[in-house]
RNA sequence: CGGGGCAUAGCGCAGUCUGGUAGCGCGGGAGUUUUGGGUACUCCAGGUCGCAGGUUCGAAUCCUGCUGCCCCGACCA
């Protein structure tokens, strides 16, 4: 994409509505446009970014063997009447009458929209186990959404549902998104580890928060420093097999958030295991049984014969919020720094002097074969002023930036420099293409 | 939902106390200049001063009501 064809809506000052540090960020790169309380615009480069982390979130879904599936935003008030939570859900709920006079709502999540395809069609526990997700927005009218959208009122979000035969079958499924989970947050490029939460009545210890660490984040949790340091289950993990073994020793060490924090315990770790730090959950899995299943009549016959309640879960992912996390886990004073794996771009082409005909031919030569490799490239063909340039791509945190100038070009040089890092690199244009289409 | 605050040009702000017909910086446009880390200068465009009433010869400024937004707390993916 050419710079001068994009549409990146910079700002150079900091819109004062933003508190925390992704918020600001993400209104000055141009990410997002605040429309209203809590709900935003995503613009074409938050766009990119929300497309990159919920394809990562699908593939490992799917690897896991959930199905994607799509529900809609809007329900019937009289599928929640079913379960009850149309009276308990509150004002968080959005609550809408169409033309009709019908009650409506815009849900906020869907476990009885899910129950209610699911009773329709299935009635054996062959069918099973199953489990289904949809990458839809939410909507939670939050008393008060601040910090973007990190806790915006509408949201994307990744929802799965478990549907299994009894508990020992539902523990599977759980055991399969935990690990689902790993991998996708270690793919995103943060250490997400997973705590107890609260789980309600029914979930015994099958309820678990997906924390990631970040200096900002809005809560404390506590946690043995072996967790950082924990091997991801592989590609080639078998969702089939027992994860057990897995799921236990990620949960065999202590991690807590505020809540559920136990100084006794925490005390207990060697003084050099003990972390203490912010955090921001982005994930959150959960048992609950035949909460649903129950009153909305969603039964399966069993081997036995009999006629039972399925046993369910749901796994959520913070979708947009993610995007958020992923800033206030990675950025500096100059702006955002990507995981490549999430990068909006993976390059950032800068000519240095547009209209110089040996700079515009190096640069047209290195954007044409990186794209024809793969690489999204962000190629700044605009008449700025080389700072400018320098303080943009730094600013949208592009993982590596392509130097290209009429001074380096005399001795047939350019420069890489690495975001993260800052680490810059003098070499030839067939080496820095080298090196950016060798490994991602 | 309790407490506090803000609303003036795209963004950040001054002007409001003490009423006299709106200004600064950044950004945008035209140009000169500069040419490897937000260059300097000149000129230009851009505002029903959140909305509605009221007071007054005259309201961004005083009064009343409303709306929107932000911050702290309680709550939450």
């Amino acid at each position: 994409m050419r710079l001068s064809r994009y549409f990146l809506p910079i700002l150079k000052e900091t819109p004062k509505e933003a508190e925390i540090v992704s918020h600001r960020l993400m209104l000055r790169a141009g990410m997002i446009r605040q429309q209203s309380a809590g709900i935003y615009s995503w613009l074409p480069l938050g766009h990119r970014v929300l497309t990159r982390i919920g394809q990562i979130v699908r593939e490992e879904q799917n690897r896991a063997g959930a199905l994607e599936l799509l529900m809609p935003t809007i329900q019937s008030a009289d599928l929640w009447r079913e379960s009850g939570r149309y009276d308990d859900y509150g004002k968080e709920m959005l609550r809408i009458e169409d033309r009709h006079e019908r009650e409506m709502l815009y849900g906020p999540t869907n476990e009885e929209m899910i129950t209610e395809i699911f009773r329709s069609y299935v009635r054996s526990y062959r069918d099973l186990p199953l489990n289904l997700y949809h990458i839809q927005w939410k909507f939670r009218d939050e008393v008060r959404p601040r910090f973007g959208v990190m806790r915006g009122r509408e949201f994307l979000m990744k929802d799965a549902y478990s549907f299994d035969v009894d508990q020992e079958a539902a523990r599977h499924a759980y055991n399969k998104m935990f690990v689902a989970y790993l991998r996708t947050f270690a793919r995103l490029g943060l250490k997400a580890i997973p705590m107890r939460a609260d789980s309600g009545p029914i979930g015994g210890d099958m309820s678990h928060e997906f924390i990631i660490l970040a200096a900002t984040g809005e809560s404390q949790v506590f946690c043995d420093k072996a967790l950082l340091e924990m091997p991801i289950p592989g590609e080639d993990t078998d969702f089939d097999a027992d994860l057990t073994p897995v799921v236990k020793s990620w949960t065999s060490h202590y991690a807590a958030t505020e809540e559920k924090h136990d100084e006794a315990a925490f005390a207990a770790l060697p003084e050099d295991a003990r972390v203490a730090a912010r955090g921001i959950e982005v994930g959150h899995i959960f048992y609950f049984g035949t909460k649903y299943s129950e009153p909305m009549g969603a039964k399966v016959a069993t081997p036995d014969g009999a006629e039972r309640p399925v046993h369910m879960g749901s796994y959520g992912v913070g979708v947009s919020r993610l995007a958020a996390g992923l800033i206030e886990a990675s950025h500096d004073e100059q702006g955002i720094i990507w995981p490549d794996s999430v990068a909006p771009f993976d390059v950032g082409l800068i000519s240095l002097k547009v209209g110089d005909a040996k700079v515009d031919a190096a640069c047209a030569d290195l954007y044409d074969k990186l794209g024809k490799a793969g690489r999204d490239v962000l190629y700044d063909d605009t008449d700025g002023r080389p700072g400018a340039k320098f303080a943009t791509m730094d600013l949208i945190g592009l993982p590596w930036q392509l130097i290209v100038g009429p001074k380096g070009l005399n001795d047939g040089l350019v420069e890489l420099k690495r975001r993260a890092t800052g680490e810059r690199e003098t070499l030839t244009p067939e080496a820095a293409l080298n090196k950016l289409t060798g490994t991602r």
